[in-house]
DNA sequence: TCTGTCTAGATAGGACCC
DNA sequence: TCTGGGGTCCTATCTAGA
C-alpha cells in the first residue's frame, strides 16, 4: 500500500490589497477596495479585511460596494506591479519543492510528499518565510489531496478572526477528508456554482455529506459528466496530480465593457478594432497563432452572442483578425441595439514558428531603419525625423 | 442517383474559476 | 440596483463527408 500524498494549498491573503498596502502603508487597517472605478462599471477585484466587515466582498459591483461602506478607499488595479511579487513568492515556494503547480496570480499547490516533516510543519515555516522576507500574509491548507486542502485552506480563511489579514493554516489528517468535507455547504465544492446549488437543492441536496450519501447514478442521470465527478468530490476522492509544467495556452482574448451602452456601429467597430490589436500583439509576444477568430456582444439587457469563425491559415496578424471579427460584427448585430461589451478571442492556437520568422524579419528591417536614422541625424540634425516616422510606418 | 446512418469537427452557449 | 476580465471545460446542436 503506498503512502497516502501530502499536497499543500497556497493562497495569498487578499494579494492585491497587501502589495498596495506594501506600497502605500496609511492604508493599513482602513476599508479600501482594488478594481474598476464605479463611474466605469467596474468590480471589486480585492478588498481589504476591514472593508469586508461591511459586507464588501470581491466581484461586487463598485457601485454597491460604496453603498455600503461609504468611506472605502478605491484603488485603481490598473497600476500592476502584482505579477513581480507574485513571482517572489513563488519563487520562495519552489525553493521548498519542485512540484508546484501555480493556478492563478496569488494560489498554487504543492507536492510535498517526499519532505518528512509533517504537513503543518512545512505549511508554518513556507508562511513564516514569505511573511518575513516579502511582507505579504498567506494562508495554507493541507490534505492528501488538491480538493481537500484547498477546501481545508477556504474553511481555515473564513474562521479566521475578521478584520485583519488571516494567515490561517488548516491540516486535514489521511481518512478524515470526507468527515472534514460532511458538514459543509455543496457550494464549498470545487466545480459547483449558483447554478449547479440551485439543482442540488431541489433534490434536498444542501451539504457535501448529503451529496456524497445520494445515489451516484441518480446524480449521473441529473448532471451527466459533471454528477459522476461531484459524487466522487463529494467524498473527498481526488487523484488529479500537482502538474508542475504549465500547459500551452487554449485561447487569447481581450474584451472590454464600455461605461455606457454603445449603439453607434462606427464606434463598436473602431472598438473591435482595437481588441484585435491587442489580441494580435498578446499572440506576438507569446509565440502563438491563431486559427478560430471569436466575436463576444454582450447587449443592454445582459445577454450575450458569441461567432466564431475558422481560417484556413492559422494568423497573428492584426489586420486579418480585425477583418474576420468586423465581418461575424456585421452579421450578428441588430443595428442600433445598444450594447454593453465587445470582445475578440482567438482560439485553436498554436505555436507559431513561420509568422514568427517573418516578424523578426520585421524587427530587422526595423533595426536597420533605426541605424539609419541615426546616421542621418547625425549628419543633418533632428528636422529628419518626421521623415524617419513615415519609413516607420510603412514598414 | 437518392436516402439514411454514423461520425468528427465546428459552432454557440453556459457554468465555473480566480 | 447591478452584474469586470481572462481564462478553461463541457454540452447540445448543426453540418459535411464517408
Amino acid at each position: 500500500m503506498t503512502a497516502p500524498r501530502k499536497i499543500l494549498h497556497l493562497d495569498l491573503d487578499a494579494f492585491f490589497c497587501a502589495v498596495e498596502e506594501l506600497r502605500n502603508p496609511e492604508l493599513k487597517g482602513k476599508p479600501f477596495a482594488v478594481g474598476g472605478s464605479p463611474e466605469k462599471r467596474g468590480v471589486v477585484a480585492s478588498c481589504s479585511y476591514p472593508a469586508r466587515a461591511y459586507g464588501v466582498h470581491s466581484a461586487m459591483p463598485m457601485s454597491q460596494a460604496i453603498r455600503l461602506c461609504p468611506e472605502l478607499i478605491i484603488v485603481s488595479h490598473s497600476r500592476g506591479g502584482y505579477s513581480a511579487a507574485s513571482r517572489e513568492v513563488m519563487a520562495r515556494v519552489r525553493e521548498l519543492t519542485p512540484l508546484v503547480q501555480q493556478i492563478s496570480i496569488d494560489e498554487a499547490f504543492l507536492d510535498v510528499s517526499d519532505l518528512p516533516e509533517p504537513l503543518e510543519t512545512l505549511a508554518r515555516r513556507l508562511q513564516t518565510r514569505i511573511r518575513e522576507e516579502l511582507r505579504l500574509p498567506c494562508s495554507l491548507g493541507g490534505a492528501t489531496n488538491k480538493l481537500v486542502a484547498k477546501i481545508a485552506n477556504d474553511v481555515g480563511k473564513s474562521r479566521a478572526g475578521k478584520g485583519d489579514y488571516p494567515n490561517a493554516i488548516t491540516i486535514v489528517p489521511p481518512g478524515q477528508e470526507a468527515a472534514f468535507l460532511a458538514p459543509l455547504p455543496v457550494r464549498a465544492l470545487w466545480g459547483v456554482g449558483p447554478k449547479t446549488e440551485e439543482k442540488l437543492q431541489a433534490l434536498g441536496i444542501f451539504t457535501i455529506g448529503q451529496l456524497a450519501a445520494y445515489p451516484e447514478r441518480e446524480l449521473g442521470g441529473l448532471l451527466g459528466q459533471h454528477g459522476w465527478e461531484l459524487a466522487r468530490r463529494a467524498r473527498g476522492i481526488d487523484n488529479r496530480p500537482v502538474k508542475a509544467e504549465r500547459g500551452q495556452a487554449k485561447s487569447i482574448s481581450k474584451e472590454t465593457t464600455f461605461a455606457r451602452d454603445v449603439s453607434d456601429g462606427r464606434a463598436l467597430e473602431a472598438a473591435l478594432r482595437r481588441l484585435a490589436q491587442d489580441v494580435a500583439r498578446s499572440l506576438r509576444r507569446k509565440g502563438y497563432l491563431g486559427r478560430t477568430v471569436r466575436l463576444k456582444l454582450r447587449l443592454s439587457d445582459f445577454t450575450t452572442l458569441t461567432r466564431q469563425t475558422t481560417l484556413a491559415k492559422p494568423t497573428d496578424d492584426d489586420r486579418v483578425i480585425a477583418r474576420e471579427v468586423v465581418a461575424l460584427f456585421e452579421r450578428i448585430w441588430p443595428a442600433g441595439q445598444p450594447v454593453r461589451l465587445v470582445g475578440v478571442g482567438v482560439t485553436n492556437l498554436q505555436k507559431g514558428l513561420v509568422q514568427l520568422s517573418l516578424w523578426e524579419e520585421k524587427d530587422a528591417r526595423m533595426r536597420d531603419l533605426q541605424a539609419a536614422m541615426d546616421a542621418l541625424r547625425e549628419k543633418y540634425g533632428q528636422n529628419v525625423i518626421h521623415r524617419g516616422v513615415d519609413e516607420w510606418d510603412k514598414v
